[in-house]
DNA sequence: ACATTAACGATGA
DNA sequence: TCATCGTTAATGT
């Protein structure tokens, strides 16, 4: 049974603590899951937010892709997330592309699941503020570095989001990204991404692999990101 | 100055 | 063989 990819995704969502057993068992058999290939579609932009979603295994992006073809990412989710609500909650068209970045599995929860979860379940309801709250603080974060940042601290701060805890409980020390997919998550090129990441591989803030990133000291990425 | 695009060869899976 | 990486040159703001 910890064979099964969703009850080990479920194992380590948080929220699901804050249900009890019936309802749990609910959102269990309420739940599909979907592979996707590397590079494929989960979501199309705006089409209806029929679903919360949660990444069990792999890792996907969410992006906007702007008239001349060129994209730019704004998130990248690893697996363990949730994330969709924000869409699901407004009931809006989903105003982003959701990608695979790489082979993936996502599990959906329905949308009139999650508003019932949230209607009945006073926990369920702050776990969810908890959450949108430390999203919000993120995106202040963000755009305090894109202002007084240089290109370094930008890459430097892009990396680490991947590895907040407080958004991604479960991420692991290396996470699996080219170097020209992290440049679509900061807005910057492939060539400052490399130089950037030789930098901070010279403070010893992680270890640069082929194609893959090793974050060795969290606290010395985060603090060259508020550098200005 | 410094970032971007384009291009090239080298190298890992 | 294909993706990714490291680097350089030309160009733009």
């Amino acid at each position: 049974m910890t064979e099964d990819p969703l009850e080990r995704l479920l194992s380590h969502s948080s929220w699901m603590n804050c249900l009890t057993d019936p309802q749990a068992n609910r959102v269990r058999q309420a739940i599909s899951i979907v592979s996707f290939a590397a590079g494929s579609t989960v979501c199309a932009r705006s089409t209806p937010s029929a679903h919360w979603l949660g990444v069990i295994d792999g890792m996907l992006k969410l992006e906007n892709i702007s008239e001349g073809g060129k994209s730019s990412s704004f998130a990248s989710v690893p697996a363990g997330a949730w994330f969709g609500e924000g869409a699901v909650l407004k009931g809006e068209l989903r105003p982003y592309e959701v990608v695979a970045l790489r082979d993936s599995q996502v599990a959906f929860l329905p949308r009139d699941h999650f508003l019932r979860l949230l209607d009945e379940s006073h926990p369920f309801a702050l776990w969810l503020i908890t959450q949108l709250n430390a999203r919000l603080g993120h995106y202040v974060a963000l755009v305090q570095n894109f202002r007084l940042g240089d290109t370094t601290a930008q890459v430097a701060y892009s990396l680490s989001g991947l590895f907040n805890p407080a958004l991604f409980p479960s991420t692991e020390r290396c996470v699996t990204i080219s170097q020209e997919e992290l440049g679509r998550l900061a807005g910057v090129s492939r060539q400052v991404v490399n130089r950037a990441l030789q930098e901070l591989q010279e403070r010893g803030a992680v270890r640069v692999n082929y194609g893959s990133i090793e974050v060795l000291d969290l606290q010395a990425l985060q603090d060259v990101a508020r550098e200005a």
